[in-house]
DNA sequence: ACGCGCTCGTGAACGCATTCACAAAGTCGA
DNA sequence: TCGACTTTGTGAATGCGTTCACGAGCGCGT
């Protein structure tokens, strides 16, 4: 199940400090588990739910349920940022959306590059699910010069060669990558050269990036093809060999 | 070297017997790890990229650098689907590909239903990494009749009331659900009601399934906010407190 | 004030996944 | 045919993540 679990870190970046400081005034925020780190914003958004219907406080049990996890688990990963619950109580709602926030680094807001306006970023660059989390689309690029000038939602796309200029201008430090496979590795090769330090993988292909950039993708086909798995092998538990 | 990273992680959410936390003993899975499974269709990709160079064979090792993973992984990976390497020289690309293919279910053609045609959902709809890797898409459905009618990719946009007619007639399993999150819920529902047993959720939402319907989620926000996470620890790490 | 009941925080047990390391098994050239 | 070389397949070691189980701490009612 959590397969997807978070895989592993990257060598360089996961070294987590010989000797880090950590005489921060608050949490520990020492090496959280990646697996931990990827349950985060599972909790931030139920508990935004929970907050919409007024609840104040939340147990680990009912945020648990919520979130649709174990609720030792809960437990377990909100402890990695502090001890922010009260026995016999709770968490309370507010406060654990703050430090929860505070973990991710959502209390400033991220500029975000995307690459790769065709069909899949169209729905993206139109997604009302980045603004609202505080991830601000910084540019719209493409290499056809057929879409550069074209307006998406209150964006112009730009011409790859203004990515430098976008990236730098706009202290940009995530790109999303949604162009065809083959270009993949060329863009990601021209956004970490630009400076972005961390790439959303949206085309079907194995990237590569220097330590220090953090990767992470989606692939709808392997999706696909992991419940095909299981539909196979349930399909084929009913027919006796 | 192999220091390729990236994952989604996220999580195969539930899979069998997800229903009542109380009382699930555990007479598990026998067969290919969950975490196996996961990366098969990676190699798959990466083999068809290796055929169409040219390769007819192919090491684990060879194979790793290709997908970025371990060698030994590799290795152990398609042990559990049998023993088809040759010692001293490696594994057969088109066998290779036959086998993988045959685990994952991929011999037989599945139709897919997709559930919300909006802005992602015609992203999706015109995706030609659908129809390549065998899932036919068997009908593209919405609740908006302002929408319904519409053409795309030589597809009829087509009301939920047609859910049951759609999955039915075309021995549909696998659905898409691409709606807003708070109609999520009840469109699962609906499509396991119809029959639908293996489900990929684009929705922002916890899902609640019956026992034996396999879910699995993309969920970009949550993406983006680990990658956050880690700019964060990144940055943190330049300056001392 | 004080005990009762509830829930957190966490040590420990467990299980799965990854990686190591190497014998077995095969190829290939001479 | 044979021996050197390559690579698989897998036991064993290691590490990570999940879950259990329970003591510690806190609020509340009396
Ligand atoms: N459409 C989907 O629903 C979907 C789903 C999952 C994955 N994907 C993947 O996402 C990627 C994009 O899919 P799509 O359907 O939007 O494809 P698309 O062909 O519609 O769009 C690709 C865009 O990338 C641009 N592009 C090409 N090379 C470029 C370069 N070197 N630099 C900058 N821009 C470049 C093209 O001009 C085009 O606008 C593909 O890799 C696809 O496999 C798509
Ligand atoms: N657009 C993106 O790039 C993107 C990215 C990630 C996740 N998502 C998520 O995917 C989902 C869809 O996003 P979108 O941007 O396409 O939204 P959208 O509003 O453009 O489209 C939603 C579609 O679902 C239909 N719908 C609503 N209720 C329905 C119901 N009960 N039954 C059937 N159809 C129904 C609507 O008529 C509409 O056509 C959302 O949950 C969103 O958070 C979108």
């Amino acid at each position: 199940m959590s397969e997807q679990r978070a895989a592993q870190v990257d060598g360089a970046v996961g070294a987590v400090g010989a000797g880090t400081p950590a005489t921060d005034p608050a949490p520990r925020r020492r090496g959280i588990p990646d697996a931990s780190v990827a349950r985060l914003p599972l909790y931030l958004r139920s508990l935004h739910g929970l907050a919409e219907g007024g609840r104040t406080t939340v147990s680990s049990e009912a945020l648990a349920a919520a979130a649709g996890v174990n609720s030792a688990k809960v437990r377990k990963d909100l402890s990695h940022l502090g001890s922010y619950g009260t026995r016999g109580v709770g968490y309370e709602v507010d406060e654990l959306v703050h430090h929860i926030s505070n973990a991710l680094g959502l209390t400033q807001h991220w500029s975000v590059v995307l690459v790769g306006v065709g069909n899949l970023g169209h729905a993206l660059a139109g997604y009302g699910g980045f603004a609202s989390r505080g991830f601000q689309i910084a540019g719209l690029l493409d290499a056809d010069r057929g879409r550069v000038g074209e307006q998406i939602a209150g964006l112009m796309v730009r011409h790859m060669d203004d990515l430098d200029e976008v990236v730098r201008g706009n202290g940009v430090s995530i790109g999303v990558i949604a162009t065809p496979a083959r270009a993949a590795q060329e863009v990601c090769d021209r956004l970490v050269g630009a400076g972005v330090t961390s790439i959303l993988n949206f085309a079907p292909t194995v990237l590569q990036v220097p330590p220090g950039v953090d990767l992470r993708k989606v692939d709808l086909s392997m999706e696909l093809q992991i419940l095909s798995f299981h539909e196979h092998r349930k399909s084929a538990k009913g027919v006796p060999a």
